[in-house]
DNA sequence: TCTCGAGACTAACGAACGGTAGCCTGCTCG
DNA sequence: CGAGCAGGCTACCGTTCGTTAGTCTCGAGA
């Protein structure tokens, strides 16, 4: 399943510039020179602009769903499984922010049938976060009345992060995924630390 | 005094189009098309394409700036301030949900000196919420110890929601104010039962 | 040493872009 | 009535777009 390097060393030199100026924005002679090549060269490893785009959004959103999905099913504890979801969405909106923040822009430039499946696949990470919430609820480990806007606040809180982290800033990855922790669980009404009092 | 109006419809047929589409995916022809218009028309109206995207975003920022700031004029109590400034957060986000999608998106678009101007807008903005945030824990209403965190934190929680309302949709605007409110004062550590008291 | 294919290149295509020039129509108002 | 003008229109400009065709080069294998 290795694929060729050139191929990938395109798509990567792609996020990048439909990261910083988006999809319509962004031409095949600046891909290409950012590579030091020139625009017809690219079509030796590619089909299309579009198909790029494709690759880079339908990647990132299968990625985010597979991690929430491996690291959501070493638990059975559904706050802890709350937990370790929540961290693996924070840190893959840092890790992968620029594909991230493509995948959120640019839905829009894709074509059918690719754009709708992308909604779809969305449509289903959301469903997993809903899921989750409710199956705390029903445990009594949580408190929220409103699965659905939790499961949106939650998501979005996230998503926001690829808009401004940056690596080398003045939050550490770590201190960010544990802080958003506490915010997500305060969220769903569920108790995140000790000081915390409630009525 | 006639106002024009002209200008004012071109401008909302580009915020359609621009929320649709993108900047870079729309074109003048299309944005004139909506109006029954050919494209060289447009411009007995406006100077270029370009200007279009400014008066949008920064209008928008302006706007949601100077609803934050008179909504939280009107009182004193540091809780109340935020409630009502994260009422017109949301609110915002709502019922500009298309000019909100585009001043998130399309900032890249913008040449300078304009993006550099928008940016200093929202960094001003966020200040606000910050300052907001240590306020409240100064006085002992809130117990985050993530002031820049929970700002932020906040802030892309209502932003998201211009992604995914719908006006016609299940959530009803005040329903959605609510909910979110509560949520917003939980990541904040503050109780977010409606009775509160003065200091 | 010769062959051949991968992968770079230049040239160029048709389409679409933002924007300008200049014309025409029809309403307003002296 | 008739002059002026606001605001449509068609024609067209130069540029850039994604993409194709065809050529050249160079290193690996027979």
């Amino acid at each position: 399943m290795t694929e060729p390097s050139r191929a990938r060393e395109i798509r990567e030199a792609a996020t990048e510039l439909f990261y910083e100026r988006g999809y319509h924005g962004t031409s095949m002679r600046e891909i290409a020179a950012r590579l030091n090549m020139r625009a017809p060269s690219l079509y030796n490893h590619l089909n299309s602009k579009q198909q790029l785009l494709v690759d880079i959004i339908e990647g990132d959103v299968a990625l985010i769903t597979r991690e929430f999905e491996d690291a959501t099913a070493t638990t059975d504890d559904v706050i802890e499984k709350f937990r370790r979801g929540f961290e693996v969405h924070v840190r893959h909106h840092m890790r992968y922010a620029h594909e991230s923040k493509i995948a959120m822009t640019e839905v829009a430039a894709l074509e059918e049938p690719a754009q709708s499946q992308v909604k779809e696949m969305r449509r289903h990470y959301t469903e997993l976060w809903r899921t989750l919430i409710e199956n705390a609820v029903a445990e009594g480990r949580a408190s929220t009345q409103s699965t659905n806007l939790a499961a949106y606040a939650i998501i979005d809180m996230g998503i926001g992060i690829a808009r401004w982290f940056r690596p080398d800033g003045p939050v550490s990855e770590g201190t960010l995924a544990g802080t958003y922790c506490d915010f997500a669980l305060s969220v769903i009404g569920a108790d995140s630390s000790p000081t915390r009092s409630r009525t």
